[in-house]
DNA sequence: AACAAAAATGCAAACGTTTTCATTTTGTGA
DNA sequence: TCACAAAATGAAAACGTTTGCATTTTTGTT
């Protein structure tokens, strides 16, 4: 059984080729493209390639033909119950057009993400996803420089340089605000996280300023609380808020994790959502709407971006080309339930 | 500026050499050994790399010295508050020793984990890391016959036959239940996944029956109640436990999303806890410590496991044999907060 | 059965690096 | 200034594939 072995001892395509008495060139073709071997050829060549346990060298091939089967996702961070679907839904749909994905998180440091981007870059990836909008001009440049196809997900807007695929946060931001206005609040709290280099949360943030200065509601710098998207940390600013005797009516949460901070921070103090205080936030993900009582959120549908998003970035490398089909707006939903009063 | 392009367009190390006026081998060290270049030249060609934009192929390197920088890691799914705090810490971790994460998610089916493995292997990955200790045994044989570092996450058994890194989570579930039953409880209900193929699930349960067991307490089988890893399921398969007469003193749940769902049925039917029943997790990730009544738990830091685990394949890798540090059984901590009454 | 066309296969040249070995340059002490 | 060791550099051979082109085999037609 004195198998030939290369260098570190795993077969390699020509162990395979010698095995099934064909030469490598058939060898690779019964891989890339079966139908361009005849069935009892391709077939000796398999039963080679399991006895020897070949495992083939997409990295050898990808020198070749520019082509690596790997593609390119960086979040801000993975560790966030909303990227984390995102990231599933994307993986698992680059999987089914045989892709796999490399992940790197930076942390919301838009200097980082340029570092991952050229690693990335280094291991050849056919294409990358971003989050957002906002990122290093010398990221854009290496990339538009070598031509990868890039997306970017999870924001939208009307005619946006690159491909997006995403929801409109401004105007999701505005229908929550909305609902809540509509509900007779006039005295609202809102807790949004730092956003510079956030394109997300300033929509967001842009969306309810807009929509509560159409309503000719003014917030107070006092009501204006910046909060990083931490249940503890939210649910510590809204303890010391909800301390002070001048209590607003509602809180509108940048996303949901503060939402949630924000209903335990009245469990504790006997605060009756929604009675006491009413609660609405952004997102939707996971636990929100088994919450009680149930947040009334924005649903941010984070796995079909994922999905739609994967199959749009495909599209693009195959074809080469942009086509309007890559960017896609994905319809945001209101979701009433009973977090919000009316007052 | 007619810079010499190859096929595609992006500089390659040709480019770089000729524009600094030395050969390709120069450049090849100025990036892999800058110490073995002299100064000047060096400065030279960095100067000419950052002109043409240059970005050294990783792939085509590793093709010669059998080093992609790439690491996988296999996970039954990233859309679990757990796992991604595990998968955050040791990409992260990965990112300070310049290595990058290739990840897939198998969702709990083992004959898919071997088809991830294989096209991780494909795209020659420098190690692995898996979660749990159950794999197909056509997997583990892949891996043995290609010789590549592989270490096992999140759980712990002494004398392991590969490296692992983890709580031992027999343990931890041992912990929880004895002070369960430390504070007076005796009818207890249990909530755990289908422990088939899930080791971790099946340490934490065998924990709680041994426990259970040698307080003489039994657990009669409609108080087994299988439950996945699920808010809303376990919400609802509480609900419908609170909605008979009898009902349990403590519910001892597989994990702390299970605990949630616990937590909102009971807030929903106005069960107070721990009062009225008492809850007990496992696992203590993001918000547990937050809501309230806290949980009780038992915290297994999953950050910690991702970055020791992390740093644990990267020795793997370099020093080619497994060594005792290679394995680490990390601490787990029981937490005793407030949702678990002394009876 | 013979022939042309089509399909299958093989040969060898890439692909963009790293690395060995040989050669050139630099630095050092007399 | 010279001789010599050490350091820096270059030439060329890998690394394991894919693919264009040439050759062989198969298939279909008469």
């Amino acid at each position: 059984m004195a198998r030939r072995k290369n260098r570190i001892g795993a077969p390699g395509i020509v162990d395979v080729a010698a095995r099934a008495g064909v030469s490598i060139a058939t060898v690779s073709r019964a891989f890339t493209s079966p139908d361009k071997v005849r069935g009892p050829t391709r077939k000796r060549i398999e039963e080679a390639a399991n006895e020897l346990g070949y495992i083939r060298n997409l990295a050898a091939g990808s020198l070749h033909n520019r082509f690596s089967g790997t593609i390119g996702l960086v979040v801000p961070t993975i560790d966030n119950a909303i990227f984390s679907e995102l990231i599933e839904a994307f993986s698992a749909q680059l999987l089914s057009h045989d892709r796999i994905m490399l992940i790197a998180a930076h942390g919301y440091d838009l200097k980082l993400e340029v570092a991952l981007i050229r690693s990335l870059l280094e291991r050849r990836i056919d294409g990358l996803a971003l989050v957002g909008f906002d990122h290093d001009p010398v990221s854009l440049n290496m990339l538009a420089q070598r031509n990868v196809p890039v997306i970017e997900v999870w924001n939208h807007r009307q005619g946006a340089p690159l491909p997006c695929v995403g929801a409109d946060n401004k105007a999701a931001a505005a229908a929550i605000t909305g609902h809540v206005v509509a509900q007779g609040h006039r005295d609202i709290a809102l807790m949004f996280p730092d956003v510079r280099s956030n394109d997300r949360a300033r929509d967001r943030l842009d969306g309810v300023m807009e929509c509560l200065g159409a309503a000719g509601i003014e917030v107070p710098v006092h009501r204006r609380i910046e909060c990083p998207y931490d249940v503890g940390v939210a649910r510590r600013l809204v303890d010391s808020m909800l301390e002070r005797s001048d209590r607003p009516t509602a809180v509108i949460c940048g996303n949901d994790i503060i939402a949630h901070g924000a209903y335990f921070a009245c469990q504790a103090r006997g605060v009756a959502v929604p009675r006491d205080l009413s609660i609405a936030g952004i997102g939707d993900f996971g636990s929100s709407a088994h919450l009680y009582p149930a947040l009334t959120t924005v649903r941010m549908p984070a796995r079909q971006i994922g999905t739609v998003a994967a199959d749009a970035l495909i599209d693009l490398i195959e074809t080469g080309k942009p086509q309007r089909t890559q960017s896609q707006l994905i319809d945001f939903e209101l979701k009433v339930r009973q977090s919000v009063a009316r007052l």
